[in-house]
RNA sequence: UUGGAAGGGCGGAGAAUCGCUUUCAGCGCAAGUUGGAAGAGGAAAGUCCGAACACCAUUGGGCGCGAUGCCGCGUAACUCAAGUCCGUUCGAUUGAGAUACACGCGGGCGGAAUGAAAAUUCCGACGGAUAGUGCCACAGAAAAUUAAACCGCCUUUGGACGCAAGUUCAGAGGUAAGGGUGAAAAGGUGCGGUAAGAGCGCACCGCGCGAAGCGCAAGCGACGCGGCACGGAAAACCCCAUCGGGUGCAAGGCCAAAUAGGGAAUCCUUGGAGCGGCCCGCUCCAGUCCGCGAAAGCAGACGGAUUCCGGGUAUCGGUCGCACAGAUAAAUGAUUCUCUCCGCUCGUAAGAGCGCAGACAGAAUUCGGCUUACAGCCCUUCCAAAACC
RNA sequence: CGGAGCGUAGCUCAGCCUGGCUAGAGCACUUGGUUUGGGACCAAGACGUCGCAGGUUCAAAUCCUGUCGCUCCGA
């Protein structure tokens, strides 16, 4: 993880373990958490202890569209949070909801709102 | 060739890197890791019908409720049998059985439009109005029980006027041919008939009843009889016949260990908390047992069912293999390259450039149907226009 | 998976059950009056594919069928 072992990048993976799961969790994280809103997405986190693996939890409601788009909304999101999962500062617990503006939007105007929100939130490393 | 209508079909291809889900194989004590294979649709949608499947209920019948309502044929998941080919494709075997008052096709009958007709096209919720109750506004004399006299027509009585023919006023009666109202006025046309009229009589048409024959049937119907009785509407209530038990995969099951919470047992022993200055004591909690009641999990659920070979007590291993999405805060994605389709621009052409392969849309127990959405392309038939032969 | 409701003028609603009358009410809008001017008030006026399509009927906002959109509820 360090910078003296550039040659072989971490595992940019998303598994079972990288994912929120469970409602209480969700819950959890929009009660006690702190929030940001920026462009199509709103934030909210929960940081973890040092160690723990950052998850993921996206939410997309019936207001973006139909099922096709609810999906391309959750994939653009989590494929953001998986290209930079090891650039957090600290370990968060973080849950993402779509806005109503993510419609239509291909994956680089995500990812640069996802990376201008989190760098708002002082949550990357830089 | 262009445009239109109807019907049918397709709904980009190949590759690289990083990921996700399922599965197979290898390595590893395990966590895991490496490699292979597979991974959205014609509508997956709406949830509008029906079926399967599951559980609950259930002797039988009645009432009620809902659905369906001309005739014939056909069709799924599913079940059974045979076979074990093909290898991923254009197409993942064949045969038989079974169900549908989902639906499709054909036919009959009815209606509408076009037409001189024959016919063609389109549409039809297509049992019953003589089982009963109710309705038919306005207009009109009258709107359904024996119909009904506003104008008119005819006969006639009385009065007035007039030489008379006759005119007019009032009344009695006949009359449904004509006018007028209406969506609809109780068969139509013609001839006879009559005071005037009238199915009053006759012919044809229509209608009703019967019927040889034809057709699997719905139905058609030569011919005969009847003077005509039957208005509309059941998508008003309703009657008749047929069908339907209910709930829905969040159905319905399972769960080692452990748990929020709960119940039971037990104060023998142990720990903790409270009352108390301390001990004893008392109370509570945990420890013990029970337990799917919440979360989580497994399975239902997407299948190697079956055959053959070898060994065995159960069964195990191998082989062939009809299978070939199976997620659950819910996989099927991101980035990039090449080709092709289509559109636009430039160009005589070859071609070049630009446009995100550009539409509707994302499986959730399974199957069949219906409906709705859809960029672009292809095929068939028909119609119209233009050009050519 | 299952259930319920709504769609009528620019807005909020009535009328639908039991078909016919001019599709109506309030707010908003326009014009005129009143006032020094504005508001309020008075008078007049305009505003409707009754979500869409088809059907039944002499006649449909109303009845029936299909369809589109929206809202809500239950497990």
């Amino acid at each position: 993880m360090s910078a003296e072992t550039p040659k072989r990048p971490p595992a940019l993976r998303f598994g079972r373990d990288s994912r929120l799961a469970q409602s209480r969790d969700f819950a959890r994280v929009r009660q006690q958490g702190e929030r940001l809103a920026l462009g199509c997405l709103i934030a909210n986190w929960n940081k973890l202890p040092d160690g723990a693996k950052p998850k993921l939890g996206v939410v997309t409601s019936k207001k973006i569209g139909g099922a096709p788009e609810r999906s391309r909304a959750r994939r653009l999101l989590r494929e953001s949070f998986r290209l930079h999962q090891h650039e957090f500062a600290q370990p968060v617990e973080l849950v993402l909801v779509a806005r109503n503006s993510i419609a239509g939007k291909n994956f680089a105007d995500v990812e640069k709102d996802f990376l201008a929100a989190l760098n708002k939130a002082k949550l990357l490393k830089n």
